[in-house]
DNA sequence: CATGAATGAGGCTTCATTCAT
DNA sequence: GATGAATGAAGCCTCATTCAT
């Protein structure tokens, strides 16, 4: 027994280390390829970054495009589990907007090598990304559909509004996440206002 | 006489030559680059898609950067003259607004190709793009203050207002120009209607 | 007849100007070849050169090899026939030595860029220059030889002799041909006096 | 311990590898180099003449290049050293050509491909190569100033007998290295006996 | 004859991927 | 598993040469 309990051990220990030189594999590729970009970021490097050599990389990611696919289904995957804890959370359209719009945030700030790579300009823009992109439109819209049935959100094109929502808070959130010292709190404010009330002052008639 | 005249007869059947298969190289290149994007477009694609050898393309580009440049600041220059003109039109903001999105949208129709280059997604994002999306943004924002000294505009951050105005401005044009059959007017009458007025119904006080 | 002599006069009259286009690219080569070498001259250079288009260089020559071989051609013809004139003059062999090596220093000088392609180093050295400089030294032997059966020249191997003699002539002649200022006379003296004598000091028993 | 020390193997066979790859495109390149010169030598005959691949090459050199001046380097270095140990024999001239003479052509011996490319003919003559000339030049001009001062040299210009001799030591050398079955000691007793007493035989007075 | 735009073979270089150790 | 040297396909660019005008 104490033979065998040993050799599991191995395997564990194994394992383990599998998993850890995997993870640094990752981390390394997340802060290469946010700095230098898709078709900059050489297999050498990300290996250098981590510490192994270039063979041991083939031992975990088939090729350099499979790494960047599973990163961009990591992200994807982390954002979708965001916005699905608030799906969860209430109904009402303002509050759905307003979460998903802070989550967005979040996650950006909590992954900002991953979101350069995925939704950062300066980076390829590869079908996975558009694909996940698409997956957050339709979100968006499906919300925004709901909030005009129900009389909260004024009558519009769904497609057209979701597609400009999206817009906004990428581009916004893409700016501000290379800024220093902007608060979260106050670009969120700013960007829920104009999305909220848009830009002109409403006259009241008298 | 015959034979100075035959000369220059000669010199400038050779200019006009020389200025078509330049035109070629370039309206080939936009079309394998909105196709392809950069790093995927090779200098033999261009080249086979201008119905010329490889070294040809030399003699009139030094790079496939120096192309590239040359197309993005011609886009640039064709949208700063759009624009241009209608700065001149009127001073009211909102009407400025609403010009500046007609005037992207119709450089989209009339560019397609090389507004996909420029500004589309699924492209890399060069630095020559960058910069001609900042210029962009800025003027956006000088809009906007405009707007809000006058009271014309809600309060609000000029710097993220503009970045979400410009971000959904070009997704929704990045959308419509892949879309068929969705009539413009309709389109810029959507994305006016939620930029001006927002998404919220507001609820007046009896 | 008077159309006959006109139709004349126009042969003549383009016979004389090709001759001069085919003068003008020669002297050209030589300028472009002697400044580059033979790798680094472009044939765009060449006729730019001599003003005229690339067509026109290849209705002169067929190929740039071609143009390198002539103007190799012209340099040995023309340093043999200054040579062959010493051949007749006297038969003593310090004369004569002394006679070929003012031949080929003054041959230097007078066609400074047609020696730097040919003998100068800097340049490719190819075959057919090698073949100039075989014929060259074989001229060297026999004088050498003759003037050892006749007693004049101390006894040694002829072929050894006369690569060396060829050697420090080429050299000093490469190295003269650079300078500004060092009088022809004087180089030309210590070269012979070098070549004569030798280095080092006889010691005469009393 | 095991596994350090098999790790340690690893790397140490590595290194053996890597310095005999290198060594192997070194020899390749001095074969092809020295048959063919610099320019018609392609990256991909070297490669092939040390039975690696293309890319093989550019491990180890950044360009065609870089090994060149490599080897170029290498060859001066070997020669100065010869050189220098003879500088500190002796310090009578004449023995002193002498042995330099000697040292040039047992280099040239030993060192045959290198001799080719650095100092022969058929071959563009770099200024790398030209350099290492010069040098050599001018420490042959200073054996003869110092003979000279000495009284043991006949006196001269000692920069156009310092070319002269370095031409006939070159051309010697070059010519000797392709012979077959010319002694070497026949050969410098040929060159020498011709540097320090001339050519012509001098007539005692009675 | 002259022109100069066009050609395309050929050389250089990079880097994702493989493989012997 | 890990290593890193080796591979070679693929892309860029040059320039001697051709050819339509």
């Amino acid at each position: 027994m104490s033979e065998k309990s040993s050799v599991n051990g191995a395997v564990l220990r194994a394992q383990r280390r599998r998993k850890q030189t995997r993870q640094d594999l990752l981390t390394a590729a997340r802060r290469v390829l946010s700095r230098h970009g898709f078709h900059r970021t050489k297999i050498i490097d990300i290996a250098g970054e981590a510490g192994v050599a270039v063979g041991t990389f083939y031992l975990y990611y088939p090729t350099k495009q499979a790494l960047f696919l599973e990163m961009v289904e990591d992200a994807v995957r982390l954002l979708k589990a965001d916005i699905d804890r608030l799906e969860s959370s209430g109904a009402d359209p303002i509050q759905r907007a307003r979460a998903g719009c802070e989550t967005f945030f979040r996650f950006a700030q909590e992954n900002r090598d991953l979101f350069r790579i995925v939704f950062g300009h300066g980076v390829t823009f590869h079908g996975v990304a558009r694909r996940a992109q698409e997956l957050f439109v339709s979100g968006v819209a499906a919300n925004l559909a709901a909030g005009m049935r129900a009389g909260v959100f004024r009558p519009n094109r769904p497609d057209v509004v979701a597609q400009a929502f999206t817009g906004m808070l990428l581009q916004v959130v893409s700016w501000w996440i290379e800024q220093e010292n902007v608060p979260l709190s106050e670009v969120t404010e700013s960007l829920l206002e104009f999305a909220f009330h848009g830009l002109v002052v409403e006259r009241r008639l008298p």
